[in-house]
DNA sequence: GCGACAG
DNA sequence: ATCTTGTCGC
């Protein structure tokens, strides 16, 4: 397998990469409902890291949204882009996971990451920019808080509370299961916040992280593997 | 100035 | 993210 080289043009340091999302940030779209939550194709993405190596290993699965099976998966092994950076990480993923997206024969449909889209210190987390780059619609589907301070759920599947920033709701903390610690959700690009969360909850019958992030998540570990070995 | 901080 | 055994629970 070829390993996807870092772009010329890419930011050299956290000065570069605040400019490129101060340029990106503007066309960002979230007045479009997206895709019907549980129709048409759902693909999940996912990274794994080598640092001793310098590699990154980039998976993308896509999942039929009704019966949540496997459609097609394509990966993509590149070099670590950016140093890991909170508030920058897009810019260490963005490359290989494009070359798995790219390496797709059929569309991805609605795009589901880990980590933020709207819900980032300056509104442009790794969601957003995928969409951005792609003109597809991406969601954000967070392990962690990150920075923002949130009011527990109710227990039940479903509940949520708003994650908050300059008044604005950008995100949520979704529980996806009963009495469970909740998922952050965030509406990437040409998805609204409402809509994302609704596709979590789609995702998650049984677990509290999305089908399409575990798949993803399994699938990029085998490749980082089966080129480390 | 120090600490916290998606993956 | 990643380093890592056993262990509690459904």
């Amino acid at each position: 397998m070829t390993i996807i080289e870092i772009p010329a043009d890419w930011p050299a340091d956290e000065a570069e990469a605040l400019a490129v999302q101060d340029e990106l940030r503007g066309r960002v779209v979230l007045d479009e409902p997206g895709p019907a939550p549980g129709t048409g194709l759902v693909t999940g993405v996912d990274v794994a890291y080598d640092d001793e190596r310098d590699l990154v290993a980039a998976a993308a699965v896509v999942l039929d949204a009704r019966t949540l099976t496997v459609v097609e998966e394509a990966t993509a092994v590149g070099r670590v882009s950016f140093p890991y950076v909170p508030g920058l990480l897009a810019f260490r993923e963005v490359p290989t996971v494009l070359a798995a997206l790219a390496a797709l024969r059929g569309g991805p449909g609605l795009v589901v990451c880990d980590g933020y889209g709207r819900a980032h210190p300056r509104r442009f987390g790794l969601a957003s920019h995928l969409g951005v780059l792609t003109g597809l619609p991406v969601i954000g589907v967070a392990k962690n808080p990150f920075t923002f301070t949130y009011e527990q759920p109710a227990r039940e599947r479903g509940a949520a509370a708003p994650l908050v920033a300059d008044g604005e709701e950008v995100g949520r903390a979704l529980r996806t299961r009963e009495g469970v610690k909740p998922v952050f959700v965030s509406a990437g690009h040409r998805v609204t916040l409402d809509n994302a969360c609704a596709h979590t909850l789609h995702l998650t019958p049984r677990y509290r992280i999305p089908e399409t992030t575990r798949h993803a998540d399994a699938l990029c570990r085998r490749a980082l593997k089966a080129i480390t070995a």
